[in-house]
DNA sequence: AGCACGCCGACT
DNA sequence: GTCGGCGTGCTC
């Protein structure tokens, strides 16, 4: 008898074992797939673990379904860094599993009903859903389980379909859907009886005269295939001939023509790469050297480089020693659909040898990566992708770059692996021994200290690119300005003054607006009271293109109301601002510019985003308000005023990392002006210009910044002195969650004592009906983080068999951010 | 996580 | 009286 060991894509710690036989056995290796049947009747997708020939004890194992590969698919290493990852963020294999794999890799059966041996079924012995189903299968011989949803039009359907069963008027199956379609194109050959010359010459004779569009056809294929010596395409013969398809049709049917497939990759870099790398600044080669010798001694090195000082241009020539080397590269960015300039940027250089890859992508193109990366196909050998391209299947890694290393998206919150991007390709780099390159223009406290205290490099570049200025930055004081009456709406007299002046030399300014939305918040005058969202916490937002009060966290949208529900009065007014109003208050000021936005509402469409920045390269638009989409990479050489609304509501975030995310955010905004040998201008309007953060922004001092917050952090125990571990608890009760999270914390204190933080309600309490509190461990350096994560998940189980907490949804969230 | 089994309220 | 709510327990 021989074993497997599986792991299920489910949030279970354990493997399941299920038996082979002994071809079987000898087939199969770790990383393949196989289907196997699981629970009552469903079929799953599980990765092989192991083969062995230890029987289970205490259950007989259930027989696979099939094997789903010839080879493995996911790699030893992989597996290796994916337990490293379920170990370290507290989940289970499976659910990274879940995470790492394309969706089409992951199939599960489907239920699917068919007519029974029962022929001849009375009416009077069925219940009307059960009728209903019947008759439904007279028209068409398979039902999936969703269409008998649908046809009955309620949930459960199953106990309906049980009585069919039992009657013999239906059956039914389990069925694996494949999801990946190879994406196949048609090419049109000459029947292999026409091929020498003079046959063909008999066949164009034979034609009928007046077949001449069949003749043309059969020239320009002639011709094609004479001049490329490649198989020709279906669609270029019907363009280059000039005829239809129904001409080729003809031909096919009379047999003179034949079709043939051929599997396509669904990526086809259409441009052309021209490998022209631009020559290096001085300072840029400085770095890039400086970088090449901290390798020889450091297997990760930070980048620290100002806004605007050509870090790609770096990592373009490293990728392209890596290259040479003939080794792969991983360039990991967050975010990727906002950096699709980078994108363009990048393929230029190395065209057709990049792939890009991450979960916005269909399943097929994520699958067709996949198997390139696998297979060390020459196209795949540069990988550029958001966090979940960490997960790929690379062989050969060599370098590993990590852009704009600070950003907060590489951590993923939800659903588990609750793991940081950054850090998993740390553990990720020394695996495969390769380099990996972090870089950011305001790198993270945590990264910045590592490589103060000797563990990473530091290469450091403060000129910018073509000796561009850094943007001269001034805080506006808008308490003054309204007392000095100078605001117009919320517009200071010195923003309007340098609006003008921008506009009047034909160049460009950004006004960057940290919300979304017209305005966040209505409010009664009368009677004070704001609309709150029925399901969350949160006071609902109103949206003005939609007339709309809307809830950002549960999508739960009402229109928005004539009068003040709570006391009836037509007073309502709107408190705060966002970007929808900023736009509108703009038309009015200038009307004579064009002004657009960009948020969350005017990218959503597929190529919303790629328009705006094609619109503001064009210079078609004078005046761009946004949020903080507005940050990343947007490269322009004709924006001269960067304009901050408030800078306030950034500040006041009540998290540890706030004020060094509005350092970030900031500094990166201001990075937008001025790209060009003329100084750009930032205009930072805020309630308290004398923060510290903005004075660190208006000074441009990076270390300041650091020093002050490093302090900080080690004064209230936060990263990097400290880990982190965030406990959630969610329960549609409030008393009940809280009960949990307290017990959660006092079990918790019996070992940890002061560095158990809560229970605590978070800013927002409440999210789709479900109460949420907090508790938060913190870890010193000095104390194991392994024997902590051990006590939390013995607290946990200990949790989870008390009865009263079962519906308590408990989440760990390690290096919660 | 799904998913089935099982015990209580609101309708035909 | 049933339908369907979701609480509880299991999955090799």
């Amino acid at each position: 008898m021989y074993f497997i060991d599986v792991i299920l894509p489910i949030p279970l710690k354990q493997a399941f074992t299920y038996t082979v036989n002994s071809h079987e056995a000898a087939f199969l290796k770790q990383g393949m797939r196989v289907s196997v049947p699981f629970g009552k009747s469903k079929i799953y997708t599980a990765i092989v673990y192991q083969v062995h020939d230890t029987p289970p004890l205490g259950y007989e194992a259930k027989s696979i379904d099939q094997i789903l590969d010839e080879e493995p698919i996911i790699t030893p290493l992989q597996l290796q860094h994916w337990q490293w990852i379920a170990d370290y963020y507290l989940c289970s294999l499976g659910e990274v599993i879940k995470a790492a794999l394309p969706s089409a890799f992951l199939l599960q059966s489907e239920t699917i009903i068919k007519i029974g041996s029962n022929r001849n079924v009375k009416d009077e012995n069925m219940s009307d859903d059960e009728f209903l189903l019947y008759e439904a299968l007279q028209h068409q011989s398979s039902l999936h389980i969703n269409d008998a949803r649908s046809i009955l039009d309620r949930k459960n359907v199953v106990a309906v379909i049980q009585k069919l069963i039992e009657k013999n008027i239906v059956t039914v199956e389990e069925k694996i859907y494949e999801q990946y379609t190879p994406k196949l194109k048609r090419f049109i050959k000459l029947a292999p009886q026409y091929t020498s010359e003079e046959k063909l010459r008999l066949l164009l004779d034979s034609l009928n005269a007046n077949a001449t569009k069949q003749k043309e056809v059969l020239m320009t294929l002639f011709m094609l295939s004479a001049q490329t010596r490649k198989p020709v395409g279906s669609i270029s013969l019907q363009k280059k001939s000039g005829s239809t398809s129904s001409t080729l049709k003809t031909l096919i049917d009379k047999g003179i023509l034949e079709e043939y497939f051929i599997q396509k990759d669904r990526f086809e870099y259409a441009g052309e790469s021209n490998s022209e790398i631009k020559e290096l600044s001085a300072a840029q080669s400085d770095a890039f050297q400086e970088i090449k010798t901290s390798f020889k001694e450091n297997e990760i090195v930070l980048l620290h480089g100002v806004t605007s000082s050509g870090k790609t241009e770096i990592y373009v020539r490293l990728i392209e020693e890596m290259l040479e080397a003939g080794k792969q590269i991983l360039y990991m960015l967050p975010e990727i659909a906002l950096t699709t300039q980078l994108i363009s940027r990048l393929q230029k250089y190395f065209g057709e040898r990049i792939s890009v890859y991450h979960s916005k992508f269909s399943v097929n193109e994520r699958v067709e990566v996949w198997k390139n990366v696998l297979n060390e196909k020459p196209k795949a050998q540069i990988v550029i992708g958001a966090r979940s391209s960490l997960f790929l299947p690379f062989q050969n890694l060599g370098l590993i770059v990590v852009d704009e290393e600070h950003e907060p998206s590489f951590k993923q919150y939800s659903p588990a692996p609750r793991y940081h991007a950054r850090d998993s390709a740390v553990v990720l780099a020394n695996f495969h021994k390769s380099k990996l390159l972090m870089g950011s223009a305001t790198p993270s406290l945590e990264s910045y200290h590592n490589a103060e205290i000797g563990k990473y490099g530091l290469v450091t570049l403060k000129k910018r690119f073509g000796d561009v200025l850094m943007p001269d930055i001034e805080l506006v004081d808008i308490k003054e300005k309204n007392k000095k009456k100078l605001m117009t709406g919320h517009f200071s007299d010195r923003l309007l003054e340098e609006m003008r002046e921008v506009l009047k030399n034909g160049e460009q300014a950004i006004l960057f607006q940290n919300r979304r939305g017209f305005s966040p918040v209505v409010e009664c005058t009368t009677c004070g009271v704001s609309p709150q969202c029925p399901n969350c916490d949160v006071s609902l937002t109103f949206h003005q293109h939609k007339n709309q009060l809307r809830c950002h966290y549960c999508g739960y949208h009402m229109a928005m109301m004539q009068s003040c529900m709570a006391c009836g009065s037509q007073t309502l007014d709107t408190k705060g601002f966002g970007t929808e109003q900023i736009e509108t208050e703009l038309k009015s000021l200038f009307p004579n510019s064009t002004i657009a936005r960009m948020d969350q509402d005017t990218t959503k469409g597929k190529n919303a985003y790629g328009k705006l920045i094609e619109s503001l390269e064009n210079e078609e638009i004078d005046i761009l308000v946004g949020t903080q989409m507005l940050a990343k990479g947007l490269d322009f050489r004709n924006i001269s005023l960067v304009g901050v609304m408030n800078a306030d509501n950034l500040l006041n975030f009540p998290d540890f990392r706030a004020h060094e995310r509005s350092f970030h955010l900031l500094q990166q905004v201001s990075g937008r002006a001025g790209r060009t040998k003329k100084r750009g201008k930032v205009l930072i309007q805020t309630y308290n210009p004398y923060h510290q953060i903005l004075k660190q922004v208006s000074v441009n001092d990076y270390r300041a910044m650091y020093k002050e917050q490093l302090e900080e952090r080690y004064q209230y125990k936060y990263p990097p002195f400290f880990r982190i571990i965030k406990i959630v608890f969610k329960d549609k009760n409030l008393e009940r969650v809280q009960k949990a999270a307290t017990w959660f914390g006092q079990a918790l204190e019996l070992k940890l004592h002061e560095n158990v933080l809560g229970p605590e309600a978070p800013p927002v309490g409440r999210i789709k009906n479900k109460y949420i509190i907090h508790l938060l461990v913190k870890i010193p350096k000095t104390q194991s983080l392994e024997k902590t994560k051990k006590y939390i998940l013995g607290v946990e189980r200990s949790f989870n068999s008390i009865k009263e907490f079962v519906s308590v949804r408990v989440n760990i969230d390690v290096d919660s951010y």
